[in-house]
DNA sequence: TTGTAAGCGTTATCAT
DNA sequence: ATGATAACGCTTACAA
């Protein structure tokens, strides 16, 4: 059986309330009587018991975060920041992967507000794909809910926005300056950020007076086997193109390896932009270039505007976080 | 205010017990009346808190899971099969990565503890490299301690073990066989797991009847760019050796690079070996060959192993994991 | 089938 | 400076 306070009461002969004042660092209490306290704490290894602490304070000190899986390194890396942002907080994280099922989502949430966060973090636009953000905008009645790259409006939510449109937009315009007409785009996702990175691809074309044409678009899971050979595909079919834009870092790597496979030379013949700058761009041969939007930033930002609203201040209920095409080998521009 | 069973109660007209009663799917509880108590729960959204049942039951379905940083792939794929899996059986997961500090470990795992989870799981050798692993001993008279890639011997400690020393051997046995006698080695951490695999080269070579050779050992980061740099100066000033076994992927990319840089060509002149089979293998041109010791599977028996332990069976306190090499075509083996 | 009441381990408010 | 006690929201005998 685990020790409690009244353990510690009898040892120590003091009542349950000192026992407490001492285990919380509240003053009014002897000198003499601490030490003695503490003493018989160490003595049987006391640990305060979390819950009975919660009950009380309605706050157990934890962020809920969710995701759909940590395994993908970007969602790895926000994960890693939010978690380590709100250590520094004292705070815990209880994670949450849902996969892609839109009922675990719901429900998942429903997990985490039984079990009484303090806040609930969403990484990653997936969660606002499905149309049915109802269930995240009642959930903000009990709880502050931040979201990292993804904007629902509702009271109580915070959202962090990167702007995917603008940097493949900018992207795209650098390689019609350079001279491209046929630039390929790969994309695996049609959530919010996944079409906001496809209507960059596309204004960009269309502010340069070249059509859009569908062939140049390609769906393709986010696999590097199956993009390579899918682009391989493209290749091979002759549909032309000497650019590529991919909205992922996996796929982008998949486009080098496809042309170097078939003695394209990148990025002489060929240059390709990947999405995330991620390790994966630097572990390509030749190196990838690749549009950073800076998941550590938003996550930054995002703990610093929760601690904000928990605080009671007044936060914007969306902040826009600038990101950059980071450039390597795979581009010429 | 967050709604409780009183208000449920109150305003369907039953007792709380009742209330709680139909919370928990317990029978002995008229179709009517649980009817009637889900439609108040339903209007009035409430959510039942997960800590007044906690303190009760002692138990709040919450495993912590902790290592070095999730951002690590390795990690991040077992943290992503782990929460699976434990989600599976109702289980939340309580993430704490706790960097490379001894004293943030230890304290970290008092707010686990605390926290009064379930059970903890111990991610990487890390959590052994210091020597001492007697709080660690200690938190296992509270609950169960699951040890993934590590090994600490003491009552209610169970941990998952991979050959880290045997794949290694013997892959660096394959590639004497292959007619190699200079094989550099390239490791970034002296954890129980590191060593494993550094004793596997230098065994290999004993066996064979080779020197071992200082300068053909190379400690260096883990970091892509870093490792490229020392590998290429080896290289440059030429120490001489016509195969790299690495102790993780980022190195044996960067390897892989080294030599390209310098015309070498792969795997002709060169072979290398990398390690965990990550994406990063995958990514690398030529693909990367690369030793897998199947963290997912150790992960899956991990759990497996834990809800054992629950259910008051009695299991083994070490349980091996196989491995294998995962040929790509930076090696000719 | 339903209700009453004790208990879970804290914190906080009064007294003393 | 210290102690007694209520309160937190739930589960679960035990009663009715």
């Amino acid at each position: 059986m685990q020790t409690t306070i009244y353990d510690i009461s009898k040892k120590s002969g003091v009542s349950i309330a000192t026992v407490s004042r001492v285990l919380n660092n509240k003053k009014g209490v002897s000198e003499k009587t601490r030490q003695k306290v503490l003493a018989v704490m160490e003595e049987i290894g006391y640990t305060p018991n979390a819950f009975a602490r919660g009950l009380g304070l309605n706050t157990i000190k934890t962020v809920g975060i969710m995701c759909m899986d940590v395994s993908d390194i970007y969602l790895a890396s926000a994960v890693s920041t939010l978690e380590r942002e709100l250590r520094h907080k004292g705070y815990d994280s209880l994670l949450c992967c849902t996969g892609a099922n839109a009922e675990d989502k719901r429900s998942y949430l429903q997990v985490l507000l039984s079990k009484r966060v303090d806040a609930i973090i969403l990484v990653g636009s997936h969660f606002i794909s499905g149309g049915d953000s109802g269930y995240i905008i009642e959930a903000a009645r009990q709880v502050p809910i931040i979201l990292i790259n993804g904007y629902i409006k509702g009271e109580n939510i915070y959202c962090m926005l990167t702007d995917d449109f603008g940097l493949v937009r900018d992207a795209v315009s650098q390689l019609i300056n350079g001279g491209h007409r046929r630039i390929l785009y790969v994309y695996d996702t049609t959530t919010y950020s996944g079409r906001q990175k496809m209507d960059g691809y596309k204004t960009a074309l269309t502010q340069a007076g070249i059509p859009i044409e569908e062939e140049l678009i390609l769906f393709c899971k986010k696999n590097l086997e199956e993009s390579q050979e899918k682009i391989g595909q493209l290749l091979d079919q002759g549909v032309g193109f000497d650019a590529v834009v991919c909205a992922e870092d996996e796929q982008g790597v998949a486009a080098v390896k496809a042309a170097i496979e078939r003695g394209i030379p990148i990025p002489e013949k060929m240059e390709v932009i990947g999405y995330n700058n991620s390790i994966l761009s630097r572990c390509s041969e030749p190196g990838l270039t690749s549009i950073d939007n800076r998941v550590e930033a938003s996550c930054m930002t995002a703990i610093n505007t929760l601690f904000g609203v928990f605080e009671g201040k007044d936060f914007p209920d969306r902040i826009l976080i600038s990101g950059e095409l980071v450039k390597r080998s795979s581009t010429k521009i």
